[in-house]
DNA sequence: GATTAGCACTCGCTGTCAATGAGTGCTAAC
DNA sequence: GTTAGCACTCATTGACAGCGAGTGCTAATC
């Protein structure tokens, strides 16, 4: 048969329950005693006999208690938990972090992401997002010294970068001035990607009369905005609080952790691997394509601005997660962030070309 | 007698060698074989018996052997350790960190604090420097989009910080190019610690034609962009290398130390006592003011640009730390830090008004 | 027919105890 | 002054028994 029924289903909600909270592997006695079920133990074993079976459980050993398969939290999860409501105390939390409103992106993601690790426990992480489908907005290229210039990209995102570059000789900042505004009306409106370097270098030349060493300098100053604005910044905050789950009491499992930690490939990849659009994702222990964090949990969100994917943030921690918790943080602070985005900049339209 | 004859000191080396070697107390029999002093363990042991009476080694328990104390550790680092070379590779590893000259300051730093946790096997940490001592040079407002604007602000050594601001009324690129030399003829020059906002804010309004509101908002940007100039970034790199050691085998320990780690005050706390100029720090134990280190060593150095101090670099280990390698390690790396910061900006005089 | 009491069995965990061995301090001989 | 020798200390290890939480199975009960 494969439908479960309700007191199978009450059955293994309870020692999830029970199993997320403790960390020990429940017994049937446990659950007889504590969850008013008003079944013996003897029942209940059979029962857990039937879910171990059908796979929603496992036993570390012979004689010991069964403890939930990730194929049983994932029902737990799709089924079983009750849902849960952030306190009034860590909403406020929350919106205390965002109303800091913090220059740069980066900060306000991190401030965010430490609450976030603060809430739950586990360890947060956020992700500033790759940004190479954004739209550049303007090039400005300022006189700072006798041999050096500043040059500032902004793309529509908001998102502002700059690069201070040497050059032998440093036009005249009238020349400067018509140099940006031919830049930006070049490039306003084009996607990163498309962006072409040299061909910029080429317009320079023929556009306006930059000696062939000052162009290259600028336009590797251009390059260099770009690469900022495409490198994506990971953050990492709780970092120690795994310490504090028993799972991780031996020195190996716990240096197999931060070193999972300290690989910004495997970060991103965990965190690229977020829902589409909107949700938030669950990937639990062997769900996880990478295999390094087979043995984790990791739930993610990503927060948008204009239907643009702005980042992502998420929490890893042992498969024996509070699930509930967990997505209900995420839940409120995606929409907090997207809201807060939203409201930090109002940008006019200005589509890719 | 307060003179240690150079057999003791012979002894003592070798036990100390021996001890940041292995980890484990060290026997007079040990000595006696393997460093080829020829004398025989009986000797070896009324000499341990009067270094620890001295002060410079400590028993765990009576039947055991011997460790250094932190005085021990001390005489050690002044007198009678090794000097140790970099190896060609190890130099080269700097080399190529260093020559990625990453536009940001902190990335460059970050980048070499990572090889420095590589080389040393120890865990690295580096700060930016407390910059408000550093003088303004220019400070630019330029318009973005209809209602925002971008405030930019660049200091002597080199650092440049931006802040977008909305204001409700956007004045025209004309006026503000004014309004940046007026801001920069002001500023420029004048120390940040000595820029008054408030003042700033009239001055802006009789000087030029702005309306209240507006002057408010750029001179937000302009306070922000300082506050990010202020903020000296922490970067720990090689945070998991300590899993490598056997002192921290223990879980607690080990959560302790992420604990450290994870408090920005005391890593600051760390940085800032660092050796006034030039030199390089030793911190043993017990000599670290800070008392929740008083159990680990911390080797610190600066770079400087100018005679400014730029930043600091520093390890943080167990006192049993390799300090030949730690020393030699930092002191390669600010030479070549500062070297390099030379290369990349020839800065002009104009120190503080 | 489902539920439960009872029982034999499994197996990890804990505590005890003796053996081991690395190390010391001290004394007497060299 | 140096060293061989010896008695002593003490952390570590492994073996072993007892405990207890837990199971599966069977037979009695509702």
């Amino acid at each position: 048969m494969m439908l479960i029924d309700d007191r199978k289903k009450l059955i293994l909600k309870a020692i999830i329950d029970s199993y997320i909270d403790t960390a020990e592997p429940v017994g049937s006695r446990t659950i007889a005693r504590k969850h008013g079920i008003g079944l013996s133990s003897a029942t209940i074993r059979n029962e857990m006999s039937d879910l171990e079976e059908r796979g929603f459980l496992e036993q570390p050993h012979t004689s010991s208690g069964r403890i939930p398969s990730d194929k049983g939290y994932r029902f737990y999860v799709d089924q079983l938990m009750s849902k849960k409501e952030l306190t009034p105390r860590e909403i406020q939390q929350i919106k205390e972090a965002l109303k800091m409103r913090i220059g740069e992106l980066g900060q306000l993601i991190s401030q965010v992401s430490a609450v976030v690790s603060d809430i739950t426990k586990y360890t947060s992480m956020a992700m500033t997002p790759q940004m190479n489908k954004s739209v550049l907005k303007s090039v400005q290229v300022l006189p700072v010294d006798f041999d050096k210039m500043l040059v500032i990209v902004i793309t529509n995102a908001g998102v502002v970068k700059n690069s201070l570059v040497r050059a032998p000789v440093i036009p005249s900042p009238d020349s400067l001035q018509k140099l940006s505004s031919m830049l930006s009306l070049n490039l306003g409106g084009v996607m990163l990607d498309n962006i072409n370097i040299d061909d910029l270098i080429q317009k320079m030349k023929t556009e306006t009369n930059l000696d062939n060493e000052t162009a290259i300098c600028i336009a590797n100053g251009i390059s260099d905005c770009l690469c900022q604005v495409f490198a994506s910044d990971v953050y990492l905050e709780g970092t120690s609080n795994i310490f504090n789950f028993p799972e991780f009491r031996s020195v190996p499992k716990a240096k197999q952790f931060f070193d999972i930690l300290n690989t910004k490939k495997i970060l991103c990849a965990m965190m690229r691997m977020s829902v589409e659009n909107g949700g938030i994702k669950v990937r639990i222990g062997t769900e996880n394509e990478i295999k390094e964090i087979k043995d984790y949990s990791v739930v993610t969100t990503t927060y948008v601005l204009n239907d643009q994917i702005m980042g992502s943030i998420g929490v890893i921690g042992p498969t024996r997660m509070e699930y509930a918790k967990v997505i209900a943080s995420l839940n409120y602070i995606r929409k907090a962030i997207s809201k807060e985005l939203m409201q930090i900049m109002e940008l006019g339209p200005g589509g890719p070309r």
